[in-house]
DNA sequence: GTACTATATTTTAATCCTAAAACAATTTTT
DNA sequence: AAAAATTGTTTTAGGATTAAAATATAGTAC
């Protein structure tokens, strides 16, 4: 019964069992089938994070904050960034104080309405992302190379299923 | 290109759109992927998470520690449980100073060598791990519920593919 | 047996995250 | 217009996480 459900730290760490190795023989088998996929999203977000850091020295949360400013040139407040991250608001406080500290976005008040702060990219920002979203991309396709197009689909079909099911189940 | 990661805080907050939701029409395919999967897992996760908080006052990397130690009744060093639970050990103080603290687990030198710690569940940690662990198996099969045994199989089969790949791809 | 090296653990500084409280400004009610 | 309710943001307290430095013990070389 006590099966285990563990993270990975940064993917592939050589010689290191991931959550999966770990199972024992009477496990369910949707059990086994939640530990794999937590295996294998846990391993590709590693991943990211790895080459995020080392390849731009950005952290992955800094990265999506600058991802949904992107595509919103005009600015967002701080709730419209916390509804989209979907993090709470002292999270978002948090990780813009960083980015405008490093220059990458900039936070001013909106003239409308005094309660609001309004974040855009900075023209430094907005190049640093751009390079940053192209090797992105390029990461994750080559990450899933492993499965055919017509693989893809099919697993995109489960886990769309999968992903009905359990947000109905939830509530 | 910028397309955006996004991680689920609480899973299925009403109203709220997951990062797959989000997405523009020239996103590459392992793209949309890449955030469907994430959204499943952090849903999935979320459910457990707020159900162990809610149900058992625990927390999810508490609760690995526990069914890491479940599994070996003589107990495990620190740098073992570090290594299973695949997190660095300062990680793995923090967590096991907060069980003792509550009575779940003891920490006691080891008689051979001095250096090593060594870790168990107490009495009533084992019994209470037991509990958790049978309701955490019965909500991991309800989610998984939308899909039939074979779509289980076919899924855990692609996830399979998928990992191994990404990790070739990775070293 | 002293010095070096290796191993096990803890500590520290930084980041990320939540929930809840505090604060500030706006809008609504009366 | 004053009071109440709502909304946007920050602050606070607590937990999880890493990397790197510090400690403590063990083992090895000489």
């Amino acid at each position: 019964m006590g099966r285990s459900r563990v993270k990975l730290t940064v993917a592939g760490k050589a010689g290191q069992a991931d959550a999966e190795t770990r199972l024992t023989d009477g496990d369910h088998q949707a059990l086994r089938l939640w530990l794999r996929m937590l295996a294998c999203t846990n391993l590709i977000e590693g991943v990211v994070r790895e080459r995020l850091k080392g390849e731009f020295a950005i952290t992955l949360p800094r990265f999506d904050l600058m991802a949904q400013l992107q595509r919103s040139p005009a600015g967002l407040s701080m709730g419209e960034l916390s509804q989209r991250l979907m993090v709470t608001g002292g999270n978002v406080t948090g990780i813009v104080a960083a980015l405008e500290a490093e220059g990458l976005i900039v936070r001013e008040p909106d003239a409308a309405d005094r309660r609001v702060n309004r974040v855009r990219l900075t023209a430094a920002g907005r190049t640093s992302f751009e390079r940053m979203a192209e090797a992105h991309e390029d990461w994750i396709i080559g990450l899933y190379a492993g499965l055919s197009a017509e693989e893809q689909v099919d697993l995109s079909e489960l886990l769309g299923r999968l992903k009905e099911h359990a947000s109905n189940a939830h509530s």
